[in-house]
RNA sequence: GCCGGGGUGGGGUAGUUGGUUAUCCUACGGGACUGUGGAUCCCGCGACUCGGGUUCGAAUCUCGGCCCCGGCCCCA
């Protein structure tokens, strides 16, 4: 029988396993850096969760299944809403503003694609009841750190404000479901198919031009008075420009400011209110975007008093296939240290007693368990990256002594049993253990070289 | 859901106008070598994605499924 892993999933080995546990250390170091703390949610929720928000036309991606008690369940296939569930449910008395990052695996019965799988992890974080431009801005910022530690360079943050075309729409007497039918089209970026669907809706042909202008307007900072030159009759859509512009302001007080200001961002979402952003890295292909947030009302929505919140997520596999690109290679560690080689079979229990003695000083520490002849054991410690082996023999050990083999320089020496920590320090990195074990490692190491003297 | 390209030992491949025992490299296991690794030599292991059809005979032709790759749709 040959059974295969599901559709859109993936088995990851050693090397991409050392890969995303490097991208991921360096998130999450940085996310604490900004005050974040992790949390953890069900992988498994309530469907109502999912659909309560974006509405069942989404079922058809969602792993729903029935447990034995009847209870529609659902993978998640995101993680925000998790999130927001958990805020109403534990947090909602905490002290504002919160700051909370998650790591984890999501759903989605999709098609597979480069950069699209079924089994696919996001890495994010919610700030919940902070003030608007600043908070995005903070966000933000983190966002284009995390990216500069990973040693990426050809991203792009593009920022937009949806309260702008929403004031626009508003002055035009757009009805809200045919405003959400527009932002969808206007986040597809898709000009032609927004000037059909906006003469189908009869909108005045004065908001219609400025929409047309407006979605397709993009740069740098002047790109906001060119914007405010369309628009500034316009009160509320106005007041977001002003927003955006003070982001920017405080954003390239963070130390950051090669954004792209953007207009036709959408993110498609109706419970986006403010400030929108997406990343992305053209180098992908189809699926270039590895990021997008933005500030939300989704915790009204599920109940909770109304709380402004933003928030955004990695694509976690987008991010590890660009750095897996980056030509700058992050320093690979080593697998293992030291792998101790019995030389003959009477002396394999010494062997594990030395290797147990490292490993009590965290060193990657390896024995051979299978009897291997010397040069079977040498081949295979070569092959598994082995900093140095130590030869475990009978003639040396007569004399309180092992041969400690340098793998990369092929120089070997004597090194009395009693050195063989003080010997590593300094070469490999190395532990320090609580003085109970520095006491028992030193003792039975003692044991060792009296036994062979006698 | 749609379009296109694929699927031969663990990895990479040759073979595909149907015709002996399916090629080679590598990896892996053992040995030559009883205390010294990447070398060499020898031995071993191991594959035609699955199912139906055509045929005396299918890895090869044909149909369908599954899976992979790229794209479309979608993308919370």
């Amino acid at each position: 029988m040959d059974i295969q892993k599901p559709r859109g999933t993936r088995d990851f080995l050693f090397d991409e396993m050392r890969l995303r546990k490097h991208v991921e250390n360096t998130l999450r170091i940085i996310f604490e850096a900004y005050g974040y703390q992790e949390i953890k949610t069900p992988l498994f929720e309530d469907l109502a969760l999912f659909t309560m928000k974006s509405g069942e036309g989404i079922m058809g991606q969602i792993y729903h299944f029935q447990d034995k008690g009847g209870r529609d369940l659902a993978l998640r296939p995101e993680l925000t809403a998790p999130v927001a569930r958990l805020y109403i449910n534990e947090l909602q008395k905490k002290s504002k503003p919160i700051k909370m990052y998650y790591f984890g695996s999501c759903f989605r019965y999709e098609r597979p694609q480069k950069g699209r799988w079924r089994q696919f992890w996001q890495l994010g974080c919610e700030l919940i009841g902070g003030k608007s431009p600043e908070s995005e801005a903070e966000i933000i910022a983190m966002a284009a750190h995390c990216l500069e530690e990973l040693g990426l360079d050809d991203f792009e943050i593009h920022i937009g404000n949806l309260g702008i075309i929403r004031g626009i729409l508003d002055e035009g007497d757009v009805s809200k479901e045919e405003q959400d039918k527009i932002m969808a089209i206007v986040d597809k970026g898709e000009v032609e198919e927004l000037k059909n669907i906006l003469k189908e809706f009869k909108i005045h042909s004065n908001t219609n031009n400025i929409l047309i202008k407006l979605i397709g307007m993009n740069g740098h900072r002047e790109t906001i008075k060119k914007v405010y030159e369309l628009i500034k009759h316009n009160k509320s859509a106005s007041k977001a420009l002003m927003d955006l512009e003070e982001l920017l302001e405080i954003l390239e007080a963070f130390g950051f400011s090669k954004y792209t200001v953007n207009m036709g961002i959408a993110r498609g979402l109706d419970y986006y209110s403010g400030a929108v952003f997406e990343i992305y890295v053209h180098s992908l292909g189809a699926q270039k975007q590895i990021s997008g947030g933005g500030t939300y009302n989704l915790i009204e929505l599920f109940g909770g008093e109304n709380v402004e919140s933003t928030g955004f997520a990695f694509g976690f596999d987008r991010l590890v296939e660009c750095v897996k690109k980056c030509t700058i290679k992050k320093p690979q560690t080593k697998t293992l240290d030291v792998f101790v080689a019995p030389i003959s079979k009477n002396m394999k229990l010494n062997a594990f007693k030395i290797a147990q003695v490292l490993r009590k000083y965290n060193i990657k520490t390896d024995v051979d368990l299978v009897g291997r002849k010397l040069k079977k054991i040498l081949s295979q410690a070569d092959s598994l990256g082995a900093r140095y082996v130590i030869l475990v023999g009978e003639r040396d050990f007569e004399e309180g002594k092992i041969t400690l083999k340098d793998m990369e320089s092929h120089e070997q020496e004597l090194v009395d049993i009693l050195e063989i920590i003080t010997f590593f320090k300094g070469r490999i990195p190395i532990g320090s253990p609580n003085e109970k074990v520095v006491l028992e490692t030193s003792n039975s190491l003692k044991a060792l070289k009296k036994f062979k003297m006698i």
